[in-house]
DNA sequence: AAGTGACGCAACCGCGTGAGA
DNA sequence: ATCTCACGCGGTTGCGTCACT
């Protein structure tokens, strides 16, 4: 039988989206609000599938999105991040505000990836050299050896970015009802100048079980802040070590299964609204 | 200056899943 | 209980830009 493709691809525009393209989209999210992806195309007026749509609003036109450098800091919780959930590039997402699975996503294949490698590589080479120097480099934690360069993204086209400084207050200030509805009302807390997490929320619903681990993820206090996940040692919980604990992948079953296991036990939260 | 390979980002594709009929 | 629809996610690809020769 096979699925029906998500829509008519016949007459749609695919590849590059253009200024105007983009401008047509922010304005009618902006008043109508994210959701209805299917029907959003035709009823904004674009020649566009309605994933292409959401995508290009989640990985680019959303104003919350923060672009450029990604920190020293943003990339060790990536590697952390990564080491404790694998290749759940939306959940990581939701611990880094402003940034987008895909941005980590492609921030991991181009860079950290190939840097975990050369550390397994070397940590593994170190190790069968001498057993008793293992770990020693990277200064006690498990990710210590390859995070001292400046990360640089190379500078890209951005010619075509259609920004609205409207919404963009709005957004910080008090969200658009269309984006916030459901929300509970209050604003959320800055932690040293970091917003918490909201983005899960921001989906509303779409995924309980994401947006219960980023509530758990917060430590009680219903707030969660970049130097509290950096102050985890993750290397502590199960001795996650790449290569080691888990044998080749971190998106291994084991993983998966010890994700499984926190999401069971220490992240149940039931309420949304701790985040209040 | 031109050619070419490497790199990085944006976008696409297909599958899984939950909600509703 | 089953089916369909819509959405979200992760993997992959296409293409523009950069760096090197």
């Amino acid at each position: 039988m096979g699925r029906s493709p998500c829509c008519s691809k016949e007459g749609l525009n695919r590849g590059a989206w253009t200024v105007l393209e983009d401008k047509i989209l922010t304005d009618y999210i902006k008043q109508h609000g994210e959701g209805s992806w299917r029907n959003l195309p035709k009823r904004a007026g674009l020649k566009r599938c309605g994933k292409s749509c959401r995508l290009r609003w989640l990985n680019y036109l959303r104003p919350d999105i923060k672009r450029g450098n990604i920190s020293v800091d943003e990339e060790e919780l990536i590697i952390k991040l990564h080491k404790l959930l694998g290749n759940r590039w939306s959940l990581i997402a939701g611990r880094l505000p402003g940034r987008t699975d895909n941005e980590i996503k492609n921030y991991w294949n181009t860079n950290l990836s190939k840097r975990v490698d050369d550390h397994r590589r070397h940590t593994a080479a170190g190790a069968s050299r001498n057993n008793k120097s293992k770990q020693v480099s990277t200064g006690g934690g498990c990710n210590g050896s390859f995070s001292t360069n400046v990360v640089r993204t190379r500078a890209t086209r951005c010619s075509k970015v259609f920004i609205n400084p409207d919404f963009c207050d709005m957004n910080r200030v008090t969200k658009p009802s269309t984006l916030s509805e459901n929300k509970t009302s209050s604003e959320p807390k800055q932690i040293n100048g970091l917003l918490p997490v909201m983005s899960e929320s921001d989906n509303e619903g779409t995924d309980p079980v994401s947006s219960d681990f980023t509530l758990d993820f917060d430590m009680g206090e219903g707030e969660f802040c970049l130097s509290d996940l950096l102050n985890l040692d993750f290397c502590d919980v199960g001795e996650l070590d790449y290569g080691n604990a888990f044998g080749s992948s971190p998106s291994s079953d084991q993983t998966l299964a010890f994700s499984g296991e926190m999401l069971k036990c220490g992240f149940e939260s039931p309420v949304a609204g701790s985040i209040s």
